[in-house]
DNA sequence: AGCATAGTTCAAATGTTTTTGAACTATGCT
DNA sequence: AGCATAGTTCAAAAACATTTGAACTATGCT
């Protein structure tokens, strides 16, 4: 019983969510990181305002690309690594 | 000097090809028969409209995602798998 | 020449995504 | 309580993507 937990997203919502420069820089910010960052971190780093950012950040969780962690008034986010291994690495496979 | 030919598409054409169920049923059918095909033949096979084939062919191809290779009338079509390789196997390497 | 077939182009209509500021909720601090 | 900070929601505008039919080009066939 080897099941990964993709809830939800599917190939369409994970591919229109890459295909965004907004989002691919959040991306590779969180990637170089490699650990949670609050959103405001995220926004501060790459001078998106937090109304951009929240919109952002939510087409990404719908895609199951970051992960979210709520702590008081921050919510942290981080990459999901399995949905791009699912959705790119393995492409061919779960075509 | 291990070089590809990625010439002209960038990962934002390349996702916004991937990111519509159109082209990824077209995907699908290519990647399966793995062979040249005519548009015409695709259009049939998946009931598409040949307006909106070549409409679709067309973001395929500035994506780099199919080659091309017209012959008198016909236009065939397959996928360019070092595409594939180069922004969704390779990702993080290339991100 | 005349007709058929493969695919493209155009333009209008429709649908979807993104941006932005203002108002809002929720939490923490003094 | 009063004020600040983190993030969300709303709504309108702007930008962008998709669909569709009709007209078109280019080629092949008889």
């Amino acid at each position: 019983m080897t099941e990964q937990t993709h809830t939800g997203e599917n190939s369409i919502d994970v591919f229109k969510a890459l295909a965004d420069p907004i989002r691919l820089a959040i991306i590779r910010y969180l990637d170089k990181l490699d650990h949670e960052v609050s959103c405001g971190t995220v926004d501060q780093a790459l001078r998106i305002g937090k109304t951009s950012g929240s919109y952002h950040f939510k087409i990404l969780q719908e895609a199951g690309l970051i992960t979210v962690h709520k702590v008081s008034r921050e919510k942290f986010v981080a990459l999901d690594r399995s949905t791009f291994d699912h959705y790119l690495i393995h492409f061919w496979q779960n075509l």
